[in-house]
DNA sequence: AGGCAGTGTAAAGGTTATGTAAATGTGGTA
DNA sequence: TACCACATTTACATAACCTTTACACTGCCT
């Protein structure tokens, strides 16, 4: 992942831009700047930086004007930097798109944790993504919760949705029985009625295919009780 | 993609999380509170949430702590509330993983704003991951956003607009599966109904074209599911 | 051992989701 | 208006899947 450290600061105040420049330059930072909004959409628009800076009163356009340029979903995060901090500007600010909004004077300690807590989300958010293909691996099992697709000593093992919901389950509750109470209830959504033999046909089938690819059984039956997912053998 | 609704509020005073809990209800938000910083971080590490609000003052743990014992990388958003205004607390709660900081008492409306900028962006980020890139090229497709043409094994293939939106959707989640849900929300801008055959339409013209050129079939169905971009073959 | 309830599984039956051709609807354009 | 491109609906065939049935088997009880 490549780092975040392009700043763009739009603001008209150049004494103030140059302070700040040199001040987040030093936090490791490569700050540029704009003074009035009209360049600073264009900037904004080449989708080249890590976060915004925006100012709200300035020539041409608006901070205000900029944002609604922008459209709300810009992918470029903004911090909105102004002297007016009235309440309601807050407020227009953040719902034109602002990721968060500081009114001047601001302590700079702040704003730089400020920029810090807004890339750090974003870093977090996509780490996350990955991570969030859930991988359930027992032994040699593995169930891929994006493409639904199990692995069994690294062959593919095509199971229908039920099958693999039903597998899930065991696999999530490893080591602890699941009653078939359960089962019917979580994957096939209604009661188990006396006589139905769905779950062990699934099961039963879950096992057949299996068969070729693992000598144990996985999935133990517990009399009486319901189904154990084993986790412990080859 | 599921909508981020839950809030979680830890906070020991109890007039006002029930107001606060009052507000963000009628503005479509899911609630639950929290009155101690112990229970708050219990609730806070079931990653259930879509964003916390958490205050500083509290008995058993304070707000600080919660945030130490998540660690600095949580993955749900913290909004920190607090009676303290001080600049170096707003420092360190953002320092320690906050995601913002707002001093009590604050404007409704604009912890609101807040709220939404926080998961804004994280919807921002999320969507935006691949659909930035302008060109997006998997095995022998190849798509180019910029003018609409699709190409496979370098011949031209040409897409109507639903067709090829449908196709990027996929393209950009490859390796992952896509409900019927989702494309019909975002490509067809409107909720799926019961006995819709749209998608699989769309689904099938774009296989047919494909078929000159491509010999395996790029768009696979998960039955019961949705579809998945297969991205392994040639 | 005998009986019985629970389980394994092959096969049959029924249901639902999907593939796709064709018909129909729709919005834009000359 | 007629036409075109496209989206959607309809209709039917098919495939994938789930459930039921039937019978064999197992473990457990007395």
């Amino acid at each position: 992942m490549e780092k975040h450290n392009k700043l763009l600061i739009i603001d008209d105040d150049k004494e103030l831009s140059h302070l700040l420049s040199e001040y987040l330059s030093l936090e490791g930072y490569q700050v540029s700047c704009c003074y009035d909004g009209l360049s600073g959409l264009t900037e904004a628009r080449s989708n080249n930086y890590s976060l915004i800076l925006l100012d709200v009163m300035m020539p041409k356009l608006t901070g205000f004007e900029v944002l609604e340029a922008l459209g709300g979903k810009h992918s470029t995060p903004i911090l909105m930097l102004t002297a007016k901090g009235d309440e309601s500007d807050k407020v227009l600010g953040l719902e034109l798109g602002a990721d968060d909004y500081l009114a001047k004077p601001f302590n700079h300690h702040e704003l730089l944790a400020r920029i810090k807590a807004i890339l750090r989300r974003i870093d977090i958010t996509l780490n996350q993504q990955n991570s969030t293909t859930s991988h359930l691996q027992i032994n040699n099992v593995s169930l891929n919760h994006a493409t639904r697709e199990v692995h069994c000593h690294s062959k593919l093992i095509t199971l229908t949705g039920t099958e693999y919901q039903i597998l899930a389950l065991l696999m999530k509750s490893a080591s602890s029985i699941v009653s078939k109470v359960e089962i019917s209830e979580q994957v096939l959504k209604r009661k188990l009625s006396p006589f139905d033999r769905s779950i062990d046909m699934h099961v039963s089938n879950i096992r057949r295919k299996f068969l070729p690819y693992s000598p144990s059984d996985k999935l133990k039956t517990v009399r009486g009780s319901g189904y154990i997912f084993l986790s412990g053998e080859s």
